[in-house]
DNA sequence: TAAGGTACTGACATGACGGTGAGTTCCCAG
DNA sequence: CTGGGAACTCACCGTCATGTCAGTACCTTA
């Protein structure tokens, strides 16, 4: 059941916890670290669809629209502007008429899902039941 | 249960992904889906910290108050309160004087933050990279 | 007597998140 | 020559998430 080990390019996740959470306070807890601030870009509501949405390949403006359900332009826009700017998503415009942008994932964009992805898949798997168990 | 396969060669292979995007639309990105429910929570800005927190061990209000830093009692009642009744996190009231209550993680909320510790890991890891990058 | 710790709950304010709808530029189809 | 699609931006506005502050019940310590 360890799922924690399998990253491909060799960074050991086993005692993450003593990373996250020194002894003496800080880590991820800190109220001025960094990482709060990158996690907020992340873990936000449309950010992790998006992501999600560009883990199976390049998607153009209009696709990704149409892909996660429910995203208003201003959103889409927003979110991957946000992201573009952490350098997770790549944006590629073609100076075409009609312009065609096409959005993906960088290097850094697809070592992020790969550990997204595993967290997302236990979501899908046990919402039905988490949401059943309180009515 | 599959665990999703982890990407080592650059492309996607067929994994998680398939389940998470199924073709015709739906899976996670499905407007309706409950998955975007129980997702909110998770990835909510203190559910991710609270839970992180936990993944070390059995803690007290006041030492998550503490420990979490800059969260309000406001906030983190909400926020256990959630979580609580997502059953990740369990509560055990102590009915003594002065009142003790412990938080700790079920076995649902253990099997979440094995796959939440590699990607707070990862932010962690690159947060200062990515914000140098942007100035 | 007062102050403080413990674990909260509730009222109130505010500010940011997010939705709506219009506007833009260029071209092509009808 | 009107309409529509592409990929946005912008202004306006509402609502909800979050912060702040006060209050509660009980006991301990100063």
């Amino acid at each position: 059941m360890t799922v924690s080990s399998q990253v491909s390019d060799g960074t050991t996740t086993a005692s993450s916890v003593d990373l996250l959470l020194p002894r003496g306070g800080g880590g991820v807890l800190a109220a001025q670290c960094p990482s709060r601030v990158v996690l907020d870009h992340v873990t936000s509501k449309w950010g992790v669809l998006v992501l999600v949405a560009l883990s199976r390949g390049t998607l153009r403006w209009g696709e990704l629209r149409r892909v996660v359900e429910g995203i208003s332009e201003k959103m889409l826009a927003q979110t991957l502007r946000t992201l573009e700017r952490d350098g997770i998503v790549l944006r590629e415009a073609s100076p075409t008429i009609p312009p065609r942008v096409d959005y993906s994932l960088t290097d850094r964009g697809r070592e992020l899902t790969e550990r997204l992805l595993p967290l997302m898949d236990w979501v899908l798997a046990n919402a039905d039941e988490i949401l059943a168990d309180q009515g």
